[in-house]
DNA sequence: TCCATAGTTCAAAATGTCTTGACATGAGCA
DNA sequence: TGCTCATGTCAAGACATTTTGAACTATGGA
């Protein structure tokens, strides 16, 4: 399935919410901890320096645009990109600046 | 030059000036309808259905995040996408997501 | 010059997002 | 069971963005 196909499957809501999600500093630096490999809620804790429950708030609103997933293991939560976040990024942008 | 080294000259405030230009469904629109060409303040005017001082703090925003330009001719103003905004969008996103 | 029109700017109200602190959940271990 | 730790949820306040209405600038034409 190509990125125009999808673009027709995204909502004005959906594409508005993944922009929502990648306007702001904490969220880019977790997108960027996370591009090349997968990490425990406990390792971007870490490196933050966020309070938990706001790094909680920060993981959701990315999971809610579909740009990352969060698997439990144990006691902690495996952050990953989602499989295709350059298709979904591609489908959300205006034509122009695919 | 390529978009990882553009990537080093944008500031993070930058970068997320532009996601935040994109996460509207009204500048969403807006850049839709300058895709395929340049398009008067008054044509998006007729197209909108926005109040005209909003339809300007919209194209402010755009245009300070360096997604589009103003020009004036006479009356009017013509916008236009800027020259490379997919290398901007590149640059500004995190490097997985490239 | 005077007027009408296209577009912008400003201040204030309405709305939305982020941050904080207190509390809840659920897994592992004694 | 009872405790601790990692994470998440909730409500309230702080802060930022959007929307509105009014006033302003600049251009073209009578």
């Amino acid at each position: 399935m190509n990125s125009s196909n999808i673009l027709e499957l995204l909502s004005l809501e959906s594409r508005v919410a993944i922009f929502k999600a990648l306007a702001d500093p904490a969220r880019l630096d977790i997108l960027e901890m996370l591009s090349p490999e997968i990490r425990c809620n406990c390792h971007l804790q870490d490196q933050m320096d966020l309070a938990p429950n706001l790094l909680s708030y920060h993981l959701k609103i990315l999971r809610e645009a579909g740009l990352i997933v969060g698997t439990k293991r144990g006691r902690w939560v495996d952050y990953a990109l989602t499989s295709q976040p350059k298709d979904l990024l591609a489908s959300a942008l205006p034509e122009g600046l695919q």
